[in-house]
DNA sequence: TTTTTCAGTCGACTCCAGTAGACTCTAGCC
DNA sequence: GGCTAGAGTCTACTGGAGTCGACTGAAAAA
C-alpha cells in the first residue's frame, strides 16, 4: 500500500474531488489555496507519478488519480491503529465511539450496521 | 494538545504498559527490543520531559506519564480525521466499518453503546 | 588515592519531506 | 530569423525527526 505524504493529500485531495485536472489547473488551485509556487506542485506531481499514484496522459499533462480516496483512507487508518491502538481496529472502534464529537445521526447508522452484522 | 512523534511514542508506549519506570529500566527495555543506544532514550526523555509529558522524579530517574494513552490516542485520530476525512469523525466511524479486519465481537459492543447512546 | 565504571548530557550527523529558484524548451509573435 | 511567454524540469536549500559518539561528573572498586 502506497503510503501519502501530506503535501501529496493536498494535491490528491483535489483530483479527488475535482476529477482528472490538468497540472496547470492543479498549479493555480494549489497556489491560490496554500500559496505553493508552480515549482512545488510539479515536484509533487512528479513524486505521485513515480510512486503510481497519479497518471499522467498527454496532451495537456492531464492527472489522473490511480489511488482512491478509500484506499488511501484505509492506508492512514491501518497506520494509525498500528501505532497507536496496538494493531486492534477494534481499540481505535472503541476509541472513537467516545468522542463527543460524533454526528446524532450516527447512531441509527450504526443500528443498520449492527442488526445487518447480525 | 500535545503532539508525540514516532520515537516518542516507543517510550511512552512503555509508561503507558508498565507504569513509573526508572530511565534506567527503559534504557535496557529500548535497548533490548529496538536496540536503542543509552544515548537515544535519554534524548528522547529529555524532549517529552520539555514538552510536558513525561514527569522526572528524584531519586533514580523515574518517568511518570502526564498524558494519557488515551489523550495521544485521541490526538492521534484527530489528526488523520482532518486529515484524510474532511475533520468529520463520522466519515472515520464509517470507513472504519468497512473494515474487513474488525474483531467479531464488536458487534455486541456496538449494540450496547448505540442502545445506551438511546 | 587512583582507577574504573556507569548515569546522564551535549553537540553533531544523517536522512528526508517540503519547497522553490533558476534553467530549458517549445510555440507563437514581430 | 530573433524574441518572448509560459509549460515543465532539475538541482539545491532548509528544517526537523531520529540517532548516537564522545564528553563529564560522581560513585564504586581496587
Amino acid at each position: 500500500m502506497i503510503k501519502l505524504y501530506d503535501s501529496e493529500l493536498r494535491v490528491m485531495d483535489i483530483l479527488w474531488k475535482e476529477g482528472d485536472t490538468t497540472a496547470k489547473q492543479l498549479v493555480a488551485k494549489l497556489n491560490a489555496e496554500i500559496g505553493w509556487s508552480r515549482a512545488t506542485t510539479y515536484t509533487i506531481l512528479k513524486k505521485l507519478i513515480d510512486k503510481n499514484a497519479v497518471q499522467r496522459t498527454e496532451p495537456n499533462f492531464v492527472c489522473h488519480a490511480l489511488i482512491t480516496r478509500e484506499q488511501a483512507q484505509e492506508a492512514g487508518m491501518t497506520e494509525l491503529i498500528d501505532k497507536m491502538f496496538d494493531g486492534s481496529p477494534g481499540l481505535l472502534m472503541t476509541a472513537l465511539l467516545k468522542r463527543e464529537d460524533l454526528p446524532p445521526g450516527l447512531t441509527d447508522e450504526l443500528r443498520r450496521i449492527v442488526d445487518e452484522h447480525k
